[in-house]
DNA sequence: TGTAATTTTGCAACAACGTTGCAAATAAAT
DNA sequence: ATTTATTTGCAACGTTGTTGCAAAATTACA
């Protein structure tokens, strides 16, 4: 994962490709994601970071990054939504996250299993596919 | 489908077969379900039904099926919950929903695809799986 | 069928979540 | 360094979801 400088330097150049300005509240979302080895949702951020800044920041950001292809949703049964951060192959016109996600029942985390592909689904004549999320619920690794 | 009289009997006895007391807010809510070809959000029910009753109550029903094992939970990726009623192999203590699930981006609806199976899926050494959520975006039958 | 016991409903009040407009602060461009 | 463009924080508001409680409806039973 490397060091906390390490870290902030890729950060940087992470939001430069993206064409975005280099900000406080961008950066630490960004350092929060990293050092997360799960998905985070909104509240996570105020949790994490205390109060150091507004709701109203990390709904814009968290937002900016999804458009630009820096986060992407995990599918939920409940009101939440998860973030997680994609893939160098994503870009702000096509996500590219193919793999299987994984929540565990015991610590409630969702992590993102990059190494599992979402297999071959046969959809009844008549649909079009264009995307599969799966999520597979069970207990995790670290729970067993 | 049958005529009203005959989903009115059906949702009497599914309601009974449940426990469940056969009120005026139960049957309206399973009439909608079962006259609705997608998934439901708690919204639909305010839209599709007026106010004719509390939002309290939808909640408080929903609840109270999705316990039963009468509807079940569909992922998605905002902070919706979707609902759909389960077939009859489900029960108050088991869910058998192995069946995917499909978005339309065209007209927005969700539907079970319950004659498509859930694949199988290979996790990553050390994960236990309990079940598989798939949900395909796309473009449905009627939209294309 | 009538009455008592049980369950469900609707209301009120509240908490949590999410959105918008706008002015002040910050970052980028020159 | 100054200007220009972008981002942030605040206030205000609307929506969504929860809880306690009394009234109403349903069920159980005589
Ligand atoms: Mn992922
Ligand atoms: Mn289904
Ligand atoms: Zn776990
Ligand atoms: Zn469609």
């Amino acid at each position: 994962m490397g060091t906390t400088k390490q870290i902030t330097e890729k950060i940087g150049i992470l939001l430069r490709d993206s064409k975005l300005s280099v900000t406080e509240t961008r950066v630490k979302i960004l350092e929060l994601f990293m050092k997360s080895d799960g998905a985070l949702e909104h509240s996570d951020f105020e949790k994490l970071a205390g109060k150091s800044f507004d709701r109203v920041t990390v709904y814009r950001t968290l937002q900016t990054f999804l458009e630009k292809g820096i986060i992407h949703k995990i599918p939920t049964t409940d009101t939440s939504v998860r973030y997680a951060v994609c893939k160098s192959e994503c870009t702000e016109h096509h996500h590219h996250d193919h793999h299987v996600h994984f929540k565990c029942e015991t610590c409630g985390n969702t992590t993102c299993l990059d190494e599992t592909d979402v297999p071959n689904i046969q959809l009844p004549k008549g649909y079009a596919m264009h995307n599969v999320e799966v999520v597979v619920n069970g207990v995790c690794k670290s729970c067993k």
